[in-house]
DNA sequence: TTCCCGATTTACT
DNA sequence: GTAAATCGGGAAA
């Protein structure tokens, strides 16, 4: 499989980008297990500019950083105390990109997952949700700014998804962030059982 | 240092 | 349908 370079991340769209995701392999290798889902949802947050991104208004700090950075990385946070959330840095140093990878369809170490998920049975509820998806593939905060290009959280190459069967909504969990909690910037495919609810 | 709260999930009533 | 879980980040003091 071929794992996607850094022109795929360095393009200067964040919602293109998005869009390029859904379909794609995410594929980790943590505590010496794979686990790999195919991309089935997903959320662009627009750097700087976007109310509901956390680096609106120029915010950087500790935590922020790395989304200031050249695309192609982790930036993963805790979310509640208890989820950590993982998103895609995206397009050039400075701009603040991000996409929220919400949902994924297992495709490898489905054992490995319901495992770490502490279920019995392979259903949709595994990965369906940015929180559930990050504990099902071992992603956890520490590896926030990790690279993309290296061997333990990357992303695989795979056929584009068709046009038709991409529905583009709201973005969920952002009320807060006013007129821009309207922009339809979560992007997934249609009918896919591994959508988040 | 204190205080508030969140890009969620799950287990309840 | 509602609420609890749970803790680090960011703002205020």
């Amino acid at each position: 499989m071929t794992k996607l370079q850094p022109e795929f991340y360095l393009r200067d769209d964040v919602v293109e980008i998005s869009i390029a995701l859904l379909g794609k392999i995410l594929v980790t290798n943590i505590d010496g297990k794979i686990t790999a889902g195919r991309i089935v949802e997903t959320e662009a947050y627009n750097g700087r500019t976007d109310k509901a991104s956390h680096a609106y208004g120029d915010l950087r700090t500790k935590r922020t950083d790395v989304m200031y950075r050249e695309g192609g990385r982790a930036y993963v946070y805790l979310c509640y105390g208890v989820h950590h959330l993982f998103n895609v840095v995206t397009t050039k140093e400075g701009k603040a990109d991000a996409v929220l990878i919400r949902a994924v369809e297992p495709l490898e170490g489905e054992e490995t997952m319901l495992h770490r998920r502490k279920q019995k049975k392979l259903i949709n509820s595994v990965t369906s949700g940015p929180g559930k998806l990050s504990m099902a593939l071992g992603i956890h905060y520490r590896y926030t700014n990790e690279s993309l290009l290296n061997n333990l959280i990357w992303i695989e190459e795979a056929p584009k998804v068709q046009k038709k069967l991409i529905i583009a909504d709201k973005r969920i969990g952002v009320d807060y962030a006013e007129e821009a909690s309207d922009f339809r910037w979560r992007f997934y495919i249609k009918d896919n059982p591994y959508i988040s609810k």
